[in-house]
DNA sequence: ATGAAAGCGCTAACAA
DNA sequence: TTGTTAGCGCTTTCAT
């Protein structure tokens, strides 16, 4: 079924079904224009979006290419996003990369031959600053920043002070020897939250001890291994976790050990994904605006998109929010 | 840049080049074809997908319908969806309905009109069945079956039998009094998980009480709810939850009412979403292949899409895995 | 081994 | 108020 069907079914052009269609109706009587309506209805024709596309050289469509949707972090991120591309018209197809480069080459590739208007994007661990050269597509970089050419657009929330007022928060509920568990140092996320940590340590007097840092990845498992290294040999009275998945892992080792949180140990995490409040104890960490990112981005995306004047950086807050691990 | 562009640089015809893109180089000359795709390397050319889909009548996309990807349930999903779409070439546009109806609806238009090769979807809790009418597109349904008049595909798993074991388990564990805490009764999943409790129950002798039973949604905070409703006037020593996030609700409730899991009330949920090993205690649970559904589903749908011969039902099996929580 | 040309289903400028 | 038509960028058949 195609529109020339329903035009011959309704007497009149192709032209005439595209207008009622699309709106531009103002030229159309309304007789026609309920007969073209009626057959569409009663045909149950669906307008081929592909060569509309073709055509008008929009797919309404954007791209996001994120590490793993099942990551809570991001499935909250990728909600934020479908729901404000959903009120602005737009379908997202998601790509998953697992930070492997190659993937998100391909990705990148993929989503441009599919002619999407847009891409919304949170980079490798370690992306290249190169890959985006000769690069048309518009795109907004979420949560992680990279160097380029050349002027994508960036959601970013400061990592380097709310990590502060996380382990200020330890120090000022009396922990003294402060561990942090985190992701490797190609992530600049985890590296700024590095920083923060280590600013409020030297401010308080404490010293840094590389005994206590631990450096793997971003999941449970990361801090299950992070908490087991550290306290097989140190004592600590205080974690700052590079993000909740890791808190979530080093309090379950931490009690498998017989230790108490937050009466032995006192945890704080970073991002404040939904299930973080349900834990044992409730945790305390540092929220991040996931969703309402998801929602700035697309709204950034689109403003490019559409061509509208547009700040190309947006930088949202992060702060504690005090529950039991603490 | 366009092919026919890439052609002149090249100095062969559109036709060449397409073909060369396309390995139909049989009949292409070395030489020229290196050349082209000296040239296409060069330009950093990328081919237009909606222009070749429109032609070949195909995208090589398929669309996702599902509640909700922050839930852990449907993000493992997803993630078992898109990583086999990816590797047979498909990519995935994913929407969320909130099992919501109108948004289910709509999502299947706007679906249909990006013309996807194929639709898989869990459908709404209540999702009329005449909505498959005329219906075209290849489609499989998975967790929730419904009935309709064409033949859809459906990857399911059984949900009486390991709801029975479950249950069982827990009779088996010494509990006398045991719970029920699930969503509502239009899901059908839900329902079967619910008979299968029952004839525990009934086989073990031991009488259906209304007031044990608590029905309302498969999310955390219904879990939380169900067990505060239930904890309050009543005494129970076992609670069979409907899915893992009720569990975990439960599990926070019956913390903070002072009392200990499993010694005072043992748990089972339902589904064993990658969170649940990590809560505490680890909960016993009846593990469903959820990534390995996502899987399927696009192997059934792409035997449909590419016409081969499919059995139109797979049935997976769903089994107790027992933690600590029991 | 290569090219010409039709056509996929739609929109929009222009004509009537 | 409605219709004619060119053309979006590609693939593919058929000629050459």
């Amino acid at each position: 079924m195609t529109i020339k069907q329903i035009a011959e079914l309704a007497n009149v052009s192709s032209a005439t079904v595209s207008k009622v269609m699309n709106g531009k109706d103002k030229n159309i009587s309304e007789a026609t224009r309920q007969r073209v309506l009626k057959i569409i209805e009663e045909e149950g024709y669906i307008p081929n979006g592909i060569a509309k596309s073709l055509k008008v050289k929009s797919t309404k469509t954007i791209g996001i290419i994120l590490p793993d949707v099942m990551n809570l972090f991001f499935s909250e991120l990728a909600r934020g996003v479908e729901d404000m591309a959903e009120a602005k018209g737009y379908s997202i197809i998601i790509c998953n990369t697992d930070n492997n480069e190659k993937k998100e080459q391909k990705y990148l590739q993929i989503l441009q031959e599919k002619m999407v208007d847009g891409i919304i994007m949170t980079a490798t661990e370690s992306s290249a600053n190169n890959i985006f050269c000769k690069f048309k597509t518009p795109m907004v970089l979420v949560d992680r920043d990279i160097d380029f050419g050349n002027k994508l657009g960036l959601i970013e929330v400061d990592n380097v002070e709310p990590a502060y007022e996380a382990t200020k928060h330890l120090i000022d509920k009396g922990c003294k020897r402060i561990a942090f568990i985190s992701s490797v140092k190609v992530n600049k996320t985890s590296v700024n939250r590095y920083i923060g940590y280590e600013k409020a340590l030297l401010e308080a007097g404490q010293t840094i001890d590389e005994n206590l840092v631990f450096l793997d990845s971003f999941s449970i498992e990361s801090g299950c291994l992070g908490a087991q290294k550290i306290l097989k040999d140190h004592k600590v009275d205080g974690i700052f976790c590079g993000n909740d998945l890791i808190a979530i892992g080093a309090l379950k080792e931490i009690k498998e050990r017989g230790l108490r949180v937050p009466e032995d140990i006192k945890i704080v995490g970073f991002d404040d994904i939904s299930i973080s409040r349900y834990v044992d104890p409730p945790l305390t960490t540092i929220k991040q605006p996931i969703y309402e990112m998801g929602n700035e981005a697309v709204n950034m995306l689109v403003d490019i998109i559409e061509a509208r004047e547009v700040d190309m950086k947006r930088t949202l807050k992060a702060c504690l929010v005090e529950r039991q691990s603490t």
